[in-house]
Formats: C-alpha cells, sequence, structure tokens
DNA sequence: TCGCCCTCCTC
DNA sequence: CCATGTGAGGGCGA
C-alpha cells in the first residue's frame, strides 16, 4: 500500500502534527517516523482509529478533471436561482478564485466583480454528475477500511481500528493508500486527517487540505486540540462561539476547563456534553456504515415573491415530483409532510402535518403541502422568496420494524 | 409525540 | 452589494 502512494502522481503533502506545536509538510522526518514507531500496537487496542475523508474543493474539482484548461484560471461552480441573469451564489470556488476572495455562498454577481478580467470559467452546478462520481470514490474508500460513513457528497468518516490493529504508522500508510487509490481512479486529490476520535480526525482533514494527511497521534490529541480555537471545532458555528466567547472561552483549552453547569445552562445537555467531549477529544461517537436518510426536501427560489397558495404550489410542482421520486426510489413512505417558506427577510417559517400511517402518493403529498402552504401564507405579513416541500418519519415501505403498518400495504 | 424554531454543515 | 440548496440534530412548549 505504501508503494502506492507513492506511485501515484498527485502530490504527498503529508503533514504531520508533533504535540500540536508546529505542521511538517511534504516530508517526514525521522523524528516523527520514531514517534510514530513508538505508537504501535499490539492487539489489544485500547484507542480507536478514525479517518475523516475530504475531497477538495469538489465539485470545481470535477470540472478541472473533465477539463483540464480550467485549472490555472478561476473557477466558479454556481447554483442559479433564475430569478434573474445571474442571481445566485457560489457553491464551490478553485483555489485560484479563492486568490481573489471568492468563496462559497458568495453571490455570483459579487464573484464576477471580484474576478474582472481574470477569465473566470462560470459554471452551472449539475448535481447528479457529482453524485455519480462521489458514489464511485466512496465505493474505493470502503473497500479499504472497516467502516465507511458518508456525511455529505464530499466527504466521509471511516474506522480502521481493526485493520490497522490501532496502529498509527499504519493507519497514515492507509490514508496514503486511499487518497492514492482516488487518485488513480478518479484523478482527484482529497485530503485525510487520523485521529482518535471523529472530532479529532475532522480537524485533521481540515488542517491537511487541499492533498495531504493529517495524523494526530493519542498521545498528541491534548494538545494539538488546546492551541485551536473553539470555531474550529465540528459544530460550534458564529452562535456557539459568540456565546462561548461570552464565558471567556477562546481556545478548546479553555473549553475543556469550563463550567459544565454553565456551558449546560447556555446550550442544553446534550450540547454541553458535547462540547466538553470534543474539546478533549475524548467523544465516542462510532463511525457508523449503512445509514438512511431520514428525510427529503426540495426548495426552490420563487419566479417573484409571493404567498398566494396556488401559485406557490404551481411552482413547487416539481419539487414535489422530485421529493416524492425521491421518496419512491428508496422504497420509502414518509409520516410527516411540511412546507418551509423563507420570506422576503430571508426569515423561514415551516408548517408540517403528521399522518397517523405512513403516506407515499405524490397527490397526497401536493394535497398536504397546499393545504399547509393556505395556513402557512395567512400567518405570514410578509411574501414568500423561496419555498419547499420536506417529507420525514421515513419507514421502509416493506419494512418489518412497522408490522402493523404491514397490514395495509400492498400484496 | 408533535410542531416549530434554531444552529450547524458546505465553502 | 446579494443573499442556493440539503439534511441532521437539539430545545422547548403543548
Amino acid at each position: 500500500m505504501a508503494k502506492a502512494a507513492r506511485a501515484a502522481k498527485f502530490s504527498p503533502a503529508t503533514v504531520y502534527i508533533l504535540g500540536g506545536l508546529h505542521r511538517e509538510a511534504m516530508t517526514v522526518e525521522r523524528a516523527t517516523k520514531e514517534r510514530l514507531k513508538a505508537n504501535q500496537r499490539p492487539n489489544d487496542v485500547v484507542t480507536r482509529v478514525v479517518g475523516h475523508m475530504d475531497l477538495d474543493y469538489f465539485y470545481a474539482q470535477v470540472e478541472e478533471v473533465e477539463d483540464p484548461s480550467l485549472k490555472t484560471r478561476p473557477v466558479l461552480v454556481c447554483v442559479f436561482s433564475g430569478r434573474t441573469n445571474d442571481s445566485g451564489v457560489v457553491s464551490t470556488a478553485n483555489y485560484v478564485a479563492r486568490e481573489f476572495g471568492v468563496h462559497s455562498g458568495m453571490p455570483i454577481v459579487i464573484a464576477k466583480r471580484k474576478l474582472e478580467g481574470k477569465d473566470p470559467a462560470v459554471i452551472r452546478m449539475d448535481h447528479e454528475k457529482y453524485e455519480e462520481i462521489s458514489s464511485r470514490v466512496m465505493e474505493t474508500v470502503s473497500q479499504m477500511v472497516d467502516v465507511l460513513e458518508p456525511t455529505g457528497i464530499d466527504e466521509a468518516f471511516f474506522d480502521a481500528t481493526s485493520s490497522t490493529g490501532g496502529d498509527f504508522t499504519k493507519a497514515n500508510e492507509r490514508a496514503e493508500a486511499i487518497r492514492a487509490a482516488v487518485f488513480q481512479k478518479e484523478r482527484l486529490t482529497c485530503s485525510i486527517g487520523i485521529g482518535r476520535s471523529k472530532v479529532v480526525a475532522k480537524l485533521g482533514s481540515d488542517m491537511a487540505k487541499p492533498n495531504g494527511t493529517t495524523v494526530i497521534l493519542p498521545q498528541d490529541t491534548e494538545t494539538f486540540l488546546g492551541a485551536l480555537p473553539v470555531s474550529k471545532l465540528y459544530g460550534v458555528g458564529p452562535k456557539t462561539a459568540t456565546a462561548l466567547g461570552e464565558m471567556s472561552v477562546v481556545t478548546i483549552a479553555d473549553l475543556a476547563k469550563a463550567a459544565p453547569s454553565e456551558l449546560e445552562r447556555r446550550f442544553g445537555r446534550k450540547s454541553a456534553g458535547y462540547l466538553l467531549a470534543a474539546a478533549t477529544g475524548t467523544d465516542e461517537d462510532p463511525v457508523v456504515g449503512g445509514l438512511e436518510p431520514t428525510q427529503f426536501s426540495r426548495i426552490v427560489t420563487l419566479k417573484r415573491d409571493t404567498r398566494d397558495p396556488e401559485e406557490v404550489i404551481s411552482q413547487l410542482s416539481d419539487g414535489i415530483e422530485f421529493v416524492h421520486g425521491r421518496l419512491a426510489a428508496s422504497a420509502k413512505a414518509c409520516r410527516t409532510v411540511s412546507a418551509i417558506g423563507i420570506l422576503t427577510n430571508l426569515a423561514t417559517k415551516t408548517k408540517s402535518k403528521t399522518f397517523e400511517a405512513p403516506v407515499e402518493e405524490a397527490e397526497v403529498i401536493r394535497e398536504t403541502a397546499l393545504g399547509l402552504f393556505e395556513e402557512l401564507g395567512r400567518s405570514v405579513e410578509l411574501d414568500f422568496r423561496r419555498v419547499g416541500v420536506r417529507v420525514s418519519g421515513l419507514s421502509g415501505v416493506k419494512d418489518q420494524s412497522s408490522l402493523s403498518e404491514f397490514v395495509g400495504s400492498v400484496r
């Protein structure tokens, strides 16, 4: 496997963390190798080997692979809302574009302004294409690890505890082999983090990108985490970071020392427990494969703002078909249907209905959504800018776990 | 348990 | 300035 890694023609920007104090890029120092060796474990593994794989600037990279001439140009993969010519946002920008301050979520017009005279490639997002490539990558990676848990179209956690015997040297080689295999098959680069928990692995891949690997040894975890700002932690966004700041919690080390009672008061029991565990790298959430989605939704931007139920449903028609299609394709039924409305001021309003027994027909979803939008439209003072439909409370149509529903099912 | 809201994820 | 889309999970009141 190590040979496969070397044979690949991608840049092996392997990064190791030594006590969290500095990063060694491009080469593996002797000292690092010795640290890794000293960490080798026998069969009685007490520490998990958890990895996180993240495809680099995924959508834009796919476009580059398809058309290599794009590599030297700024690339914007965009979601066009269809409202006006260029309304919409940048979904993914390649690193050339990022150099000019362009990032995801940025309005297309703003991004174009920043790239004036830079010959940007503005490409419409092709979700199906990315989905297909993603599936192939996931399949490749799943064959090289114990358990794979995709958490998005471009990322996945994996567990390699038993196949590495808990040996982080082997885990590092495995990570490089995975990156080599993905590159060899798809010409796509990705980044991998290895650590003793999901939180640590995720931070590792983040630090490694683009095109690198970070291994955080169990014994280095505390030092590594401690120096980082809390905002780097998975699950800590702007709101949480601000609230933590009010408690004078800035670094992860601060968080580890924070008063559990105050964390609970501010964030609730579950979140407080998560934050404390994450801060010490002792989060124990296992890597789980074969997870099924628990909801499907589709949100569209209206041609013009309105809260007329008929017009909403008419514009949402394809969206409802799509959601129903997803349901049918996965042989599932739903118990809850929700109407989602995003107002002109971008506030979100939802209304939902839960049935006694699961439903699956497009007609039922449509009629339910219509009723919900009638109520929702009456309850707001502003028009909708975007509207959507969601089905949740999913169950397999032929699910043995819901025998009670079996009675009414076909055949 | 349901219904609704909030926060976060992605750059 | 302009502001997409999908899904997960938690809190909380009823």
